[in-house]
DNA sequence: CTGTTAGCGCATTCAT
DNA sequence: ATGAATGCGCTAACAG
């Protein structure tokens, strides 16, 4: 196995044509007469010819993959975003090159690494970048597409957070509850500001007065939401705080701002052998396999169609001449659902 | 933003000194002034330099990345391994280029291409590949090691099935169990085969009559298992079967080869108003999410670890001058552990 | 339709 | 320690 590998003067000699026809059967132009091509194809494989992508992408001034950030790819959201990413990237023959941004350290050390190192055509970016971050990526003219980031000064893709509160609140509005609860996560970010803001609309929007003493935000237990932001152990401390009121102050419903804060809020609330739906209704946020499991009514996201549309953003820009010539973004916002299942009842 | 890009001549010009010292720096070579060094440097900044990575690559010939195989990276198991490789990778300064390998269609297509295109210094392959495919590899010269796979005839990282089986039956043995039923998946997969030889011989090392009966593979079940092996389904339909039998032919204890199929079978025993551990006591396999929530007994695999490592070994392999020159493999086992939760008791 | 030539941006000799 | 020349493997523009 010594030979050392073929490249495109070997095939071309041993076909008995020039350079310039190996590259174009390389790149299915269509300018080849079927005999040369034939021929060059033979000697292709007889030689084990393997085209090599960086010569290619030198030449051409293009990679074909590009990069993904996304932090914590442990959880059910990014990874199903992921998925749809590269269902996406499937479709333009693009590869996808994986930069985990989970810690703060690794996030400007990956960010910086993907600037700098030419090595894809653009990125998609599922989590929060700085505002100077973004300038950083226009300067180097490397296309650049948020996803889940509302974001108007560079491309980006999000579900209607405002939305998807305003369908959890109606639904338990809907089932006669009028005390409900709303156990937020904490507000420095940015999708539980806008589900509050949807959760006050609702109850508004139904001529009920907001009970402030009900809007629990995740801001005051910074100890719990120092990793992640909408954590089960937040659930549990918001719920028995609620489990610890007088009896007439009691919500008969719970909306979680996330469905792993639901299940500790279901904790609390087993804890102290009461139930749900029969003592609390309860709706989460998000539809993991879990909630599935434990019959958790809650609101479902196009996680697999964001990543999927994120791609043919970036790859409407990659395409483009000049990136950032013309200073408008695209902006494209998705709806998210009500998934009924067992775990809120109707108030008589 | 129309001026194109710098590229080291640009730099050099610049700075004052010749292409090569810019090279020098770039790759921090130690023969280069401090002086003209910081020259060089401030050029950089100024003209905002950003290194060619194809370039660099078509020059070194190395690109820097590895590929990464994995079907259906939703699951668990490959998520952990996945975030083991990334951790894996990062320490030698490669990026991960991710391939979803997930239907058969794919496999072919996406092979085929991490072999064709030379865009990656090595593969890591999570599942099986055919010895056809292998024997691919090898002909291109191209690393390759396999995760979570026993092969002989490649480099290889996987986890001790037959000893992960042995400790969960001799965890219920040792409880004081005697009959105990094996819910396998289908045994095309080597997994199972292992599995069911750790069960036999933890067993008949106890000196305890291996009964058949009690001994269920996937099989029998060939619907249920045709997209993945261990599903709920066939860990509901393997226990609907045991509950059916007469009480004196009835285990006391029950081993799932996956924690997804005991929870079918837990759902199966909760239909008909028995209940884990009282009635039966259960145990799993893989230690996901859920059987912590569940609070499942199980077996838990280093699944990052396995993943880090073997990224190891695939550096190994690339660094070598001829990656497939001698003909010796490496090939790493590692083990499973025992997590005691509390779905199993102690037989009187 | 096909062969030839000139880059693509960098690493690496080989001189100096 | 540094500059200049050569090549990595391929694409694209040009000439025929």
């Amino acid at each position: 196995m010594g030979e050392k590998e073929a490249n495109i003067y070997d095939v071309a000699e041993e076909a008995g044509v020039g350079i310039g026809t190996v590259s174009r059967v390389l790149n299915e132009s269509q300018k080849v007469k079927q005999k040369t091509r034939e021929k060059v194809q033979k000697a292709m494989n007889k030689l084990n010819y393997r085209p090599d992508a960086m010569a290619r992408g030198l030449a051409r001034q293009r990679t074909n993959s590009a990069a993904v950030l996304v932090p914590a790819f442990t959880e059910h959201f990014f990874v199903e975003v992921l998925r749809g990413v590269q269902k996406g990237l499937e479709k333009y023959e693009m590869d996808l090159v994986l930069y985990d941004v989970g810690s703060q350290e690794k996030k400007e050390r990956h960010v910086s690494r993907v600037l700098n190192e030419k090595k894809v055509d653009g990125v998609l970016a599922i989590y929060t970048l700085s505002p100077e971050t973004i300038a950083s990526f226009k300067k180097a003219d490397l296309p650049l597409v948020l996803i889940n980031e509302a974001e108007e000064k560079i491309d980006s893709i999000f579900i209607n957070d405002i939305l998807g509160a305003r369908k959890a609140v109606d639904h338990l509005l809907d089932l006669g509850h009028s005390d409900i609860a709303f156990l937020n996560g904490p507000l420095h970010s940015p999708h539980a500001v806008k589900r509050l803001k949807g959760v006050k609309k609702a109850l508004s929007d139904s001529r009920l007065e907001i009970r402030e003493d009900l809007l629990i935000s995740g801001d005051l237990y910074p100890e719990l939401t120092e990793e992640s932001d909408f954590t089960e152990e937040l659930g549990c401390e918001q719920m028995k705080k609620i489990l610890g009121r007088p009896e007439k102050k009691q919500p008969t419903a719970i909306f979680a701002a996330s469905d792993i804060q639901a299940i500790g809020a279901l904790k609390a609330i087993e804890k102290e052998d009461l139930s749900v739906p029969e003592d609390y209704s309860l709706i989460g946020y998000d539809d993991i396999d879990l909630a599935r499991h434990l019959n958790l009514t809650t609101i479902s996201q196009p996680m697999f169609k964001m990543g999927e549309m994120g791609v043919d953003i970036l790859m409407e820009r990659i395409t483009a001449d000049s990136p950032y010539e013309d200073k408008k973004f695209i902006s494209r916002k998705l709806e998210p659902d009500l998934v009924i299942r067992n775990s809120c009842r109707k108030l008589n």
